[in-house]
DNA sequence: ATGAAAGCGCTAACAC
DNA sequence: GTGTTAGCGCTTTCAT
């Protein structure tokens, strides 16, 4: 049996009110006392039991973390900025993926309450009504981190793909394009379709010329599923010149697809995409991305939360982070958007 | 106030005991009287609270990891094999980052212990004597992933690295180079300075030649660091012409600063890096690797996991992983490895 | 400054 | 098959 609160109590002939106020550092102990609580707490090696401490103070310090997968640089990277201010506050991190299944998102959101955690963070591709409701009827808050919620019902940290990509759609039309691609992940991710697809199109429009629907390309997100798209592509006598890519992962494809078939990136084709991971800086010619700040993205959600856990009055439960153009050697202008 | 197990059974006129009953699948209740409890239960959305039940029970179903940075592909993928077989026995997850700093290491111990988590899957550069002493005041168990245990004293699934090292630098030899270069995360690591440099040198010995110490290069692990060492290594007269890497990232590194420079992958140096991921098939030429089975090397470790907490029989509790080699492009010849 | 005692919500004997 | 009851190891009033 380990060590209790009790053990500790009676070694030092204290109460065990007395050893949990000096567990908790309340100033209401004589440092006499303290001291000599303290050295009994050495001596055997007493550890607090966090999961009586939860039940009974009804905070476990831990909140829940809802994430596609977690094995995936995008939210691996936004994950670690969750986890470095969960840290910072002194919050553990339940980490769970849902595999963008529906069904698995809301088992899971019942699991981390059942489980008490103190707030979650959620990523997700769609709040669908099934999840809002779920979200609804949770007593502790929930922050949505790179996750549109269509409603704006719920704390939300995330930047404005919409406009990043219209910027970037814009700057390839610029550069004298008139024919564009728009290569995305599935269009079940309501960035993809919601913002990104939508920047895309009311560039074109802004421009004068319609989108070809036929160059609007939804993958499975793969580098394999790009690469292939853009193969077949190549072999049309219309193809697109100018491509904006819904992250690094299918840029890589289509670049490759487009470097293996001895054309050549950006003479024959500019490429655009969002991200800028490693994969972006690796491979020749760099990518020009627009640069999500995953990071922040988690770091401020996980900020945000500790503030709405702790009841304190927050300005804005809607953040919009900034986000900044890497010009890289996959556009031929490496001017900033205008 | 949530609803309690004690409001469910008021409500459905049975014992709070039944309620218990019949949310556990205990068998012993009446098939009427299951019915009747879990339409009360849906009615009022009663959801079981985890931590009564975990400080009733002694069992939390919650396992820790410990893990360097888990937004490191490697780890990434390491934890992602950890988490599908965690969610296939139902198992959640608490996952902390240590950054490989030994002190954080000890403390995510001890918080994750307080936690009352039933087992742990640790992930370290090296196992100190400080952290196996606390390992080993662990009341659960402990069971390390893609960590070398020198003293053989842990549960431990890992890989063959050394052969694997040793395998890859002798095929370097057999395809004519005398002059190799070892480049390496760092020598912290005991896989880099225990395993992967011992197996490089032992071919060497075997081939009858020595190791040149100035051409193994400790790195901090990044691409750019790979990068600025290779650029360097390129104004030598006498730079090695085959390069055993220990991972992706620093291999492209090295790819890049060799093409960058003008020089050709694989005619004027060979390339074989360890680990395999996107970013190894993702450049041009596409890497030789050896593939480290890095979810596998998660999902084996928590089986494993599951059976020690489970107090069943294992047969063996040191595990290592086969890998193989992918014969890509940036060695001449793709002959597996003999 | 310290102690006594009542829970927190559940599990697990044990009794019937 | 079902109910009663004693904890699990803490926090938190409320006294003193």
């Amino acid at each position: 049996m380990a060590i209790t609160i009790y053990d500790v109590a009676e070694e030092a002939n204290v109460s065990m009110a007395t050893v949990s106020r000096v567990v908790n550092g309340n100033p209401n102990v004589k440092p006499e006392t303290r001291k000599k609580v303290l050295a009994v707490i050495e001596r055997l090696g007493y550890r607090p039991n966090a999961v009586a401490r939860g039940l009974a103070s009804k905070k476990t310090t831990t909140i829940g973390v809802i994430v596609p997968d977690a094995s995936k640089t995008f939210y691996a990277e936004l994950s670690r900025g969750i986890a470095d201010i969960a840290t910072m506050y002194e919050y553990n991190i339940i980490l769970s993926n849902s595999d963008k299944r529906q069904d698995r998102e809301v088992e899971l959101l019942e699991d981390h309450l059942g489980k008490q955690v103190d707030g979650i963070i959620f990523m997700s591709d769609s709040i669908t009504p099934q999840l809002r409701e779920e979200m609804r009827r949770a007593n502790v808050p929930i922050v949505l981190a790179g996750t549109l919620d269509a409603e704006k019902e719920f704390p939300t940290v995330n930047m404005e793909y919409e406009e990043a990509a219209y910027l970037a759609t814009k700057k390839l039309i610029e550069n004298g394009h008139s024919n564009l691609a728009f290569v995305s992940g599935p269009f079940t991710r309501d960035i993809n379709r919601l913002c990104k697809k939508v920047g895309f199109e009311k560039a074109h429009e802004e421009a004068g010329f319609a989108v070809n629907p036929e160059f609007i390309l939804e993958t499975d997100n793969t580098y394999d599923d790009a690469y292939n798209h853009w193969c077949e592509m190549l072999e049309r006598d219309n193809a697109p010149t100018a491509i904006l890519v819904s992250n690094d992962e299918l840029a890589v494809g289509i670049l490759n697809a487009i470097r293996d078939n001895k054309f050549s990136v950006p003479d024959d084709f500019e490429i655009i995409c969002f991200e800028h991971s490693l994969l972006a800086r690796a491979v020749r010619p760099q990518l020009t991305s627009v640069v999500i700040p995953l990071y922040d993205l988690g770091a401020v959600s996980m900020r945000l939360l500790t503030k709405l856990m702790n009841k304190e009055e927050v300005e804005e439960d809607k953040v919009m982070l900034p986000y900044r153009v890497e010009w890289r050697a996959s556009t031929k202008e490496k001017n900033p958007l205008a």
